[in-house]
DNA sequence: AAGTCCTGCAACCGCAACTGG
DNA sequence: CCCAGTTGCGGTTGCAGGACT
């Protein structure tokens, strides 16, 4: 039996070809970076506004760092700027050129994840026991720039 | 060599904020 | 002023691919 009927609403969703994006910087480049849903109601591409907007801001603009990581300098701006506004990601993100709140959200997600690991190792002593989970046996990697409070 | 476990990232969702009719 | 449609934001998740056993 064939699972999911092919979607009724006609909506794609999940990641991008090629081809739609190629679309999408094509009709960038004729109307700008606005009207995201006209291009789904002309027929351009099934995806909502939102979806384009979001493939056009995070991956497929001009001038951005993608698939570099984060520099120390960098680093050091985020958690400086985290500590003034709080998690105003895309505020933050604009005193980072080539970078977009997305990416600086994923760094801070990943960059919390990993301290709370090590103080996990290193905090509770009980803990070491308890599951699986704690398997992180080899040194943290990057122990250098961990925690840097302010 | 082959699973299994983790991690990071792309893209989604819901709601807030804006716009124009 | 209200309402409907659109855009912007922050939190969250699914999964591909690397690390580990």
């Amino acid at each position: 039996m064939e699972g999911r009927r092919v979607e009724m609403s006609q909506i794609r969703k999940g990641p991008w070809k090629a081809e739609e994006d190629e679309m999408l910087i094509n009709h960038v480049n004729k109307h700008g970076p606005r009207d995201w849903s006209s291009i789904r109601s002309k027929g351009l591409l099934q995806r909502t506004g939102k979806s384009c907007r979001l493939r056009w801001v995070n991956k497929l603009r001009p001038n951005l760092k993608n698939g570099c990581k984060f520099t120390a300098e960098e680093e050091r701006m985020v958690i400086e700027l985290q500590a003034e506004f709080g998690n105003k990601w895309a505020k933050i993100a604009t005193y980072l050129p080539g970078r977009t709140d997305n990416d600086v959200k994923n760094f801070w997600s990943s960059r919390q994840k990993r301290l709370a690991r090590i103080l996990q190792k290193s905090g509770t002593p009980s803990s070491s026991s308890s599951s699986k989970l704690l398997k992180m046996k080899k040194e943290i990697p990057g122990f250098h720039d961990v925690p840097v409070e302010y």
